[in-house]
DNA sequence: ATATTTATGTACCTAATGGTAAATAAATAT
DNA sequence: ATATTTATTTACCATTAGGTACATAAATAT
């Protein structure tokens, strides 16, 4: 268990050999590599050469594989994945969608980060032994998705989306759009190329 | 058990041990394994299981694990995904573009078939090893993506799109949904979904 | 000073990976 | 009948996969 992590533990001292290396740091090391190579793609091998750690430190520090993957995970979603969340929030359906998706293409296009979304792309068609981090990811989308939904179901009840449009319908187009630009940034698609998916995507939604 | 190939060699009779297995049949066994598991998750044991060959089998006939993949590839293409290069074909481009999402949706949705397009998720998100054939898979993305700007074009000529319409941009739009809708089949998305999904996305077509 | 606790380093485990050597079997050519 | 050609079978190869045992190092508690 962590010695020194919370504030509240901030008078105690840590009780055995001090770790030689940053949680969160290797973890977002760990996230890159993850995002990049799918979670079947990342050898432990690559992940400790990245963590700069040896593989009993990994394994004591967050468990197996499959663990460490949940981890970084979760650092993406509260890091570079965070906007999605927060565009929900946008006073209107519309504003929501270009905010989301705009924003995506910030996080597609940074040449800093691995090309796509990783809870797009981290599990598609893989092997048996990915299928459980293969569900987790589906579980993640829908997730995102029935919140669309649901922030539709909204709009539609304030009156900046027509009655007679279907939210999930719409939710389900916008995600699918998403996800499709996770393989165009895969592909090697600029960020001008991505914003001017957004744009077409963005052409036909639905005025109040 | 067919001893002659081809129809150049109708009269000549094969030379050694005749083969065990069809190898068309092989091949689609083969294909169905790397739709399903992607090139990186299709192991070599799963492939022979499959094939029901063993492995100096596998490899005398179609070489090693890549040369497998391009030879499935290829019979992907002019078999079930045939319909796409058919698609361009249609007298307008709103016309090529509903048919070719509309098949893709058969395709998709068919419970027989491994969910998602094998060109949009063999190779995504993957190990160093796997890297020539992402590659590969990205061109021929490429490929059909530059078919629909070229067919886009030559529609903008025939005056059934609008002169200030970008045809790359559309192009891209199009497999932009696309791909995302094989990831929405990745995640279990029914027929019906997809469709909704075509229909969202054709509602913003340019009219001419 | 000593015991206790926790982390690191080395070295190793088993299973699975893609790939192949060599013997054998089944066909045709002469 | 025999040689030649090609395919199958069995058994194996080296490498890598994810994961761990065990001794050692570095800190605190008493």
């Amino acid at each position: 268990m962590d010695t020194v992590k919370t504030i509240a533990d901030k008078g105690t001292k840590a009780r055995g050999r001090p770790r030689a290396f940053n949680h969160d740091e290797a973890l977002d090391s760990a996230l890159k590599v993850f995002w990049s190579r799918g979670y079947e793609g990342a050898s432990l091998n690559e992940l400790t050469a990245a963590l700069g750690i040896n593989r009993p430190s990994l394994y004591a520090a967050f468990g197996n594989k499959e663990e460490l993957f949940r981890k970084a995970l979760a650092r993406y979603m509260q890091g570079p994945v965070a906007y999605a969340a927060e565009a929900l929030k946008e006073p209107t359906a519309r504003q929501v969608v270009e905010t989301f998706l705009t924003k995506s293409v910030e996080l597609l296009a940074n040449p800093d980060n691995p090309s796509g979304c990783m809870i797009v792309l981290g599990a598609l068609a893989c092997g048996e032994g990915s299928e459980i981090i293969r569900q987790e990811l589906i579980s993640r989308r829908m997730g995102y998705q029935a919140a669309l939904t649901q922030r539709f179901e909204q709009a539609r009840t304030a009156g900046d989306l027509p009655a007679d449009e279907n939210p999930a319908a719409l939710a389900r187009y916008v995600t699918t759009v998403h996800q499709g630009m996770s393989v165009q940034a895969n592909s090697g698609a600029s960020r001008e190329e991505l914003l001017s998916i957004v744009a077409t995507a963005m052409k036909n939604w639905p005025s109040a």
